[in-house]
RNA sequence: GCGGGGGUUGCCGAGCCAGGUUAAAGGUACCAGACUUAAGAUCUGGUUCCGUAGGGAUUCGGGGGUUCAAAUCCCCUCCCCCGCACCA
């Protein structure tokens, strides 16, 4: 019988649906289980799926464990995607206006609907009610009826809320920050929005710009080795490019066009006008620390890409400006300021070293410097100065504050490479003013999340070291920004919060979304959220319907929360996951902090990353439709552990469909048996038995894969098994005994088709809503024997192997009395005395015992054992069976390995 | 750089934390056979090497060590992947 997944599933979901199965209320044991909300700017993709399909199977699995089980859900729609994609597709960009098309098309609707897409709204809403399609179709037995968005304006006021608790707790600060930015587009850009910045990542590098006093102008010259200072022997400026006169902090400095272009998003800078570098090459600069005079060289290397336009010069410590020095004629006296500590680092040595003939050599000089600058930060000691003798990677930071502190730096930054946006223009640093941060780095908040994460149930293992790390090193993070879709800053509304920023404890939300909706938006301000998590707040002047709602979500919020697990994938460790136990900590009583968390890999598709250009990426719609929603969760649970990526492969996909095809087929033949099945087959009843409670505890600790693979696929080869040796319908007759739990057992993984049988064997209910199934083992004996019988099946096999002989006949002999008895005084007396006293036929056997740990019989009554099964194994094995001690091989006979001829 | 995770038999991937029951689960691929008009599907056996009796030898990135015994513990070394923030 062929398996119709898409009726089958289409019926139980309609049940579900129907019955309200996965809508919980309060009673008994609560368990909460979330997962981050789906971002909803696009089609999900089987990458989507995987997160939420092991929440599901964790949700079902405790449910089935007898707790109640609430697993909500809602939609992320706050940041700038969904606000970049409108924003593209009401500018006409070909490009996008196709995928969403494809989009549209995909979910069966009107293409030529794109234009409306151009409101940012509409993605939202029309993504959010496909995901809640997709994921529904998928059997996650998710609480629909308390979902919401991050963009609706209740969830604004919560998120209000939540800010005006952290203001009021000192959390929140400002101050200056730099991120990337694009001038000629006015906005900051991020990795999606810089060219190839996926791939090749752009990051922030702080330059320290260093002032030399040019009559009454400052030279300003960048560098990233301020450490170098006191070595510096000249000034390079490049001929060829433009400088001009600027006005900053009082002060009048001369910089590259380029650099002031770069340097005005940075801080207050003013154009004064432009001068002429021939006024400065040749001429005498000071350089700040102890007043000397030092040249001025031209350096056509400059590049007026990279920093102010003016460097100085180190040709002790640098590379580039030994060999820069080396093509003009002047020859300044080096300093030495950095000393190593097992090597000499002479620059004249490592131009040779990488063969640089000059600086047209640029790849070998990069290599050179890096190689430079790599030797002297970890392994250089400083010279002079107040850092004498310390190493430079320990002092870096300090000598920077130094030189600020003094008066004659200013910090200076630059792209860690050059860079453009798609759009086509350059990637430059900016500095935003009074930026908002939620200030992570302070110790006492972070010592309370440590003593969190000490409490936490976390998995993987080593989950816990992550998360201490990250805590440790985590420091301010801005939390709003002037673009993106969100919640308005209550203190400043100017700025959006952020998109990560806004989702730290909206887990709360769900417990009591349904009690919000039925209040008057304009009752639910700071002193309703007060009330219902704190029971503080006054909320006596609302009217009487919002205090019984606000005293029925109070009730709802004590009884789900806190959140017992928190399942997600690894990349959210360092950013979301910490957030969440940061807030969390700050503003809930100690005992609403999660519970549980556990993080999960990833999905690749064909071996490989996802990525459009591979053609590797399959929408869930599409899977759901072609193999059904079990072959889609049993694939994902079984190919790899919750803790590492999935990989995702389509002739692998279409052999699962096959084993489920013969799962449902056997089990649906199984049902046609009536008569008790033969006593000798009760082995698989007993392994099953033993595979169920073992699947339990697999279950517990997220080991869904080897539930998965012992549950379904050792399971259903035992069964193969079975039927080689007792043919078909005694292996249904086995089956039949225990098809019911065998079903119920893997409902969390494959619940349609788990309904589905249950229902065939007449199972009240929902089989997703029955207890996991437990059954007490009396057959283990019979399991015993099989194995005996099974390892006489394997002998006989490498006989008849090695022999290369077509046997008609197989004479069994056991291990005559005395070995037996000699094993067991073996057991309880000392081996070297028993050996001593016995006779030489003895003594040979008890040395082998000796050898030979392994010889464990599992039977005592072998001979009875072959008797039972003398019939099965005969036309197993299409041979005759002997019983008999005869024969010279009979010696070779031990316990729990009788001695076999084939004749 | 900082932090995390890996390198296992054709491939994917278990096992290693609690050393022996591991030539090493499971899947997949391949070979042979059965079935079939044929293909596919399915089933059976096999897939490190040697061996005409259930045996032996050599394997788990490389090197060294601990142990009666190591894929599993310790040390050194080579290589690979991932996260590092304003981006959801």
């Amino acid at each position: 019988m062929i398996y119709d997944f898409n009726s089958i599933e289409e019926k139980w979901l309609r049940k579900w649906k129907e019955e309200k199965a996965f809508e919980p209320r309060m009673d008994g044991e609560k368990f909460l289980i979330t997962v981050p909300w789906p971002y909803c700017n696009g089609a999900l993709h089987i990458g989507h799926g995987r997160t939420y399909t092991i929440g599901d199977i964790v949700a079902r699995y405790k449910r089935m464990k007898g707790l109640n089980v609430l697993y909500p859900m809602g939609f992320h729609i706050s940041g700038t995607p969904i606000l970049a994609f409108s924003k593209k597709i009401e500018n006409g960009d070909a490009q996008t206006i196709n995928l969403y098309k494809s989009y549209l098309e995909l979910y069966g609707d009107d293409p030529s609907k794109v234009s409306e897409f151009a409101i940012p709204d509409n993605i939202a809403s029309y993504f959010s009610e496909r995901i809640i399609n997709d994921f529904t179709n998928m059997g996650f037995s998710i609480d629909w009826t308390r979902k919401f968005t991050s963009g609706e304006p209740i969830y604004n006021k919560f998120v209000e809320w939540q800010f005006s608790i952290l203001k009021e707790k000192n959390l929140i600060k400002r101050g200056d920050y730099p991120i990337l930015y694009s001038a000629e587009e006015g906005n900051p850009v991020g990795e999606d929005d810089i060219l190839e910045g996926d791939t090749d990542k752009v990051s922030i590098t702080q330059f320290t710009g260093v002032f030399f006093y040019f009559g009454n102008d400052i030279l300003l010259a960048s560098t990233v080795r301020p450490e170098t200072l006191d070595g510096v022997t000249n000034i390079f400026m490049n001929p060829e490019i433009q400088y001009c006169r600027i006005r900053m902090r009082g002060q009048t400095f001369i910089v590259s066009r380029r650099g002031y272009e770069k340097l005005k998003y940075q801080r207050d800078a003013e154009f004064i006008s432009d001068v002429d570098v021939n006024d400065y090459i040749y001429k005498m600069a000071r350089e700040p620390l102890y007043s000397r005079e030092i040249p001025i060289f031209p350096g056509k290397f400059v590049d007026p890409e990279i920093g102010t336009g003016v460097d100085y010069s180190v040709p002790a410590h640098s590379i580039w400006d030994h060999v820069g020095l080396m093509e003009i004629s002047e020859k300044p006296e080096y300093i030495q300021v950095i000393e190593m500590e097992n090597q000499r680092l002479d620059m004249e040595e490592i131009r040779k070293k990488f063969g640089i003939s000059g600086l047209k050599d640029r790849e070998k000089l990069v290599e050179a410097t890096k190689y430079v600058y790599e030797q002297e930060f970890y392994h250089g000691k400083i010279l002079k100065g107040r850092f004498k003798g310390r190493v430079v990677k320990d002092v870096k930071d300090l000598i920077i504050e130094d030189l600020i502190q003094m008066g004659i730096a200013i910090p200076v930054y630059e792209t860690s490479r050059k860079a453009e946006t798609r759009e086509g223009n350059p990637v430059i640093v900016a500095v935003i003013k009074n930026q908002w941060f939620i200030d992570y780095s302070l110790e006492e908040w972070k010592e309370k999340v440590r003593k969190l994460i000490g409490r936490m149930d976390l998995k993987p293992d080593n989950l816990k070291n992550q998360f201490l790390q990250t805590v440790d090193w985590i420091k301010e993070r801005p939390c709003a920004r002037k673009r993106g879709l969100g919640t308005k800053l209550p203190m400043d509304t100017d700025w959006v919060i952020e998109s990560l920023s806004d989702s730290t404890i909206y887990t709360v939300v769900y417990t009591i979304m349904p009690f919000l909706r039925r209040m008057r938006y304009e009752e639910i301000d700071n002193d309703l959220f007060d009330y219902i998590f704190f029971g503080s707040g006054d909320i006596s002047r609302k009217s009487e319907a919002t205090r019984n709602e606000a005293n029925e979500a109070r009730k709802e919020f004590l009884y789900w929360y806190p959140v017992d697990l928190r399942h997600t994938s690894y990349p959210h460790i360092s950013n979301h996951l910490t957030f969440y136990l940061f807030n969390h900590v700050a503003i809930f009583p100690e005992n609403e902090w999660p519970v549980g968390i556990s993080t999960g890999g990833m999905v690749i598709s064909e071996g490989q990353k996802m990525s459009k250009s591979k053609g590797n990426v399959y929408p869930l719609l599409t899977v759901k439709r072609k193999y059904g929603a079990d072959l889609f969760r049993m694939y994902l649970a079984s190919n790899a552990d919750v803790w590492y990526d999935v990989d995702w492969r389509t002739s692998e996909v279409e052999n699962y469909s096959k084993k489920l095809e013969r799962f449902y087929s056997l089990l649906d033949e199984a049902r046609s048996t009536t008569s008790e099945p033969d006593e000798r087959d009760m082995w698989i009843v007993s392994r099953m038995i033993d595979r169920i409670e073992k699947s339990s505890r697999n279950y517990d600790s997220m080991r869904i894969r080897e539930a998965t693979i012992d549950l379904f696929f050792n399971a259903l080869n035992d069964v193969r098994d079975l039927e080689n040796f007792a043919g078909k319908e005694r292996a249904l007759r086995a089956v039949r005994k225990f098809a019911k739990e065998w079903a119920l057992s893997l409902s969390p993984v494959i619940p349609f088709m788990s309904e589905e049988i249950y229902s065939m064997y007449g199972g009240d209910g929902f089989a997703s809503l029955q207890r996991y199934p437990s059954m007490t083992n009396n057959f283990r004996d019979h399991e015993y024997e099989w194995e005996f019988i099974e390892s006489i099946v394997e002998d006989f096999r490498s006989i008849t192997k090695v022999s290369n002989m077509k046997p008609s006949r197989m004479i069994i002999g056991t291990a005559e009395e005395w070995k037996w008895k000699l094993l067991d005084e073996s057991k309880s007396m000392d081996l070297k005395t028993l050996i001593k006293e016995a006779t030489p036929e003895h003594r040979d056997f008890l040395l082998l015992l000796m050898k030979k740990k392994d010889i464990a019989p599992i039977v005592r009554n072998e001979e009875e054992v072959i008797t039972k099964y003398k019939d099965d194994l005969s036309r197993y094995l299409n041979v005759e069976i002997v019983l008999s001690k005869e024969g010279a091989h009979t010696k070779k006979a031990l316990p729990g390995r009788p001695a076999i001829r084939l004749e």
